[in-house]
DNA sequence: ACATATTTGCAATTATGTTGCAAATTTTAT
DNA sequence: ATAAAATTTGCAACATAATTGCAAATATGT
């Protein structure tokens, strides 16, 4: 379990506790996005269902890691890459989820195109999920 | 209730019934997306939820509606107007979320970019979803 | 009008997420 | 190093969303 991890936890000002630091591990190994279900199983010694929960969301606000809205609507989680802060995320990166080994991938450097909207729509935030085959899974 | 819903329902080679009317008939006249919730309450003469999820089920397989992929994860479901078909869906316009009022809107001639993916990634469908505030709720 | 096929509603079950609170752990102050 | 204060954890209870089996109701084809 990395020094580094730890010392990411206190740059953000959070306690260092088991629970969070296995769960970030898992996200500094992991190849793609994982979902709840997937740290519930993978944690070694069980961390409880409520402290995942708990977990992720701090992580989340404090800006560690991303949400990723998936086209089957189940929700993925993601290190952020793009030196998000507490509070505000900006991670405008691309994902990518394979349709046939379901690893969903942050494309750091694919940007999120701009759009032109139809008169009258006020544009924040944009999303873009693509679907298909991973570099692993093509034929 | 439109003879046009019935001839829809015929032509899809479903069978013709009050919840399927009813449920089609609420997406002919909504302004935006519906989630499961909103038409469990507008059905006036009540529909089990069960119905809903179902026949929810079955448009979507026969491409009359499609799903929405929000930021939020929640499911909202709109008519295709993209002449999908049964098992097939190629809507690729552009949805937009207002953070206002929170209705989702189809803009169907906006089409969906390409973008240059990395090396090995074979893309097959792609969704974006824009947040922001729609025409009527910019201040 | 009848036989057949399909759909519906209900009850039960599962999955997913939230909340309050006492006990455990971590941090801060001494 | 120790104790007090602050934070986090696990448990139980609750809430909400979604799925399944099955009998009753409805729709379709003849
Ligand atoms: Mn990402
Ligand atoms: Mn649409
Ligand atoms: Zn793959
Ligand atoms: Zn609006």
């Amino acid at each position: 379990m990395s020094e580094a991890i730890k010392d990411l936890l206190k740059k953000n000002h959070m306690s260092v506790t088991d629970s969070r630091l296995q769960i970030l591990d898992m996200f500094y190994h992991a190849p793609g996005a994982l979902a709840h279900a997937d740290i519930e199983k993978k944690a070694s010694d069980k961390i409880d269902r409520v402290t995942i929960y708990r977990t992720l969301q701090t992580f989340e606000e404090k800006g560690i890691i991303h949400t990723i809205p998936t086209a089957d609507n189940s929700v993925k989680y993601a290190l952020c890459k793009d030196r998000c802060e507490e509070g505000h995320h900006h991670d405008n990166h691309v994902h990518f989820v394979c349709d046939k080994c379901g690893k969903t991938i942050c494309l750091d450097d694919v940007h999120v195109p701009e759009v032109k909207l139809p008169k009258g729509f006020q544009p924040q935030q944009s999303n873009m999920v693509v679907n298909g085959f991973c570099s692993d899974c093509r034929s």
